[in-house]
DNA sequence: TGCGTTGTTTCACC
DNA sequence: CGGTGAAACAACGC
């Protein structure tokens, strides 16, 4: 089984800075596509207009990127579960945000990777996706605004618990279980699979039980979890690659992916179920079916 | 070989 | 019409 670090909104984040970092003032001087169907509905459907041009900022909304280019272009980008944003400095340093394969230490190309952007200097951004299901889409800047507002996106899940408490009144009015309502996007921006979980254990709350069922701390306790756990996702994600190896921080996740093994508050096994077709781990005594 | 995998969209249904 | 749950979809490892 695959070790995942499946791009969620930590990841993106993460992918910002380091295209914002490396690649924002160079200009691009060739690209080589080698899989054109991820430039899946793309209102310019060729990325072959964005050579010459320089990279200006690099923007994120939940897990969607916008690269801005000169010439009032932009290239958005969805890395989905499995895509990987490479950047490879003149000076041999190799950074890397999004899913574990290609690994590090890997040659690139490698044979998931589907584009090189070739940046002035030597830099060189690799855009990998062993899944293929990432996208981009490029379009004038201009429609970059409507483009967003069109995935109608909930709050950023990593704004203050006070911009957040809207959404303790509307947990009430939803009888889907509450993991089902933080992973719909429209209702919070960012959360994915693994976050959730680690939120929920975060607020001790059972990922199966209907919002409308929390009572007011457990919901106040869920959305103070919801940029908890997301910063705890962005410190990692934001680790540096050392000696071309990513290093795990202690402690996380603490329950995502620890089927059997002991939870870290009381060392109960953590146990996987299924909610809303999504596996689900949780620790069965501190996030407890019934209330306690 | 069919199942599991995730983020997102679509669809049937009440 | 809207909320809900399930299916579909992208591709691939096991």
């Amino acid at each position: 089984m695959l070790e995942h670090r499946v791009p969620e909104l930590p990841e993106v984040e993460t992918a910002r800075r380091l295209l914002e970092t490396h690649l924002s003032g160079k200009q691009i001087t060739g690209i080589d596509n080698r899989l054109p169907k991820l430039l899946r509905d793309s209102p310019v459907p060729t990325l072959d207009v964005l050579v010459g041009q320089r990279l200006e900022s690099v923007r994120r909304q939940a897990k969607v990127l916008s690269l801005d280019f000169s010439s009032d272009l932009s290239m958005m980008m969805h890395l989905k579960l499995a895509g990987q944003v490479a950047i490879f400095l003149p000076d041999g340093t190799r950074h890397f945000a999004g899913h574990p394969v290609p690994k590090y230490d890997d040659p690139f190309p490698h044979k998931s990777t589907h584009i090189d952007f070739h940046f002035g200097g030597g830099t060189i951004f690799y855009l990998s996706d062993i899944r293929q299901f990432g996208w981009l889409r490029v379009m004038p800047t201009a429609d970059t605004a409507a483009a967003f507002a069109a995935f109608n996106f909930g709050p950023e899940g990593t704004s203050d618990p006070e911009l957040l408490r809207p959404l303790a009144a509307k947990m009430q009015t939803r009888s889907i279980p509450i993991k089902t309502l933080l992973l719909d996007q429209t209702f919070v921006a960012g959360l994915g699979n693994i976050y959730v979980d680690e939120a929920l254990f975060k607020a001790r709350v059972h990922p199966g039980r209907a919002a409308s069922s929390l009572t007011k701390p457990e919901r106040l306790r869920v959305i103070d979890a919801i940029p908890y756990a997301l910063a705890e996702g962005l410190k990692q994600g934001g680790v540096k690659v050392i000696n071309t190896r990513a290093v795990p921080l202690d402690g996380f996740p603490a329950v995502h992916g620890r089927e059997g093994e002991p939870c870290v508050v009381c060392g109960t096994s953590i146990v996987k179920i299924r909610v809303g077709q999504r596996g689900t781990y949780f620790c069965p005594n501190c996030q407890p079916e019934q209330r306690k």
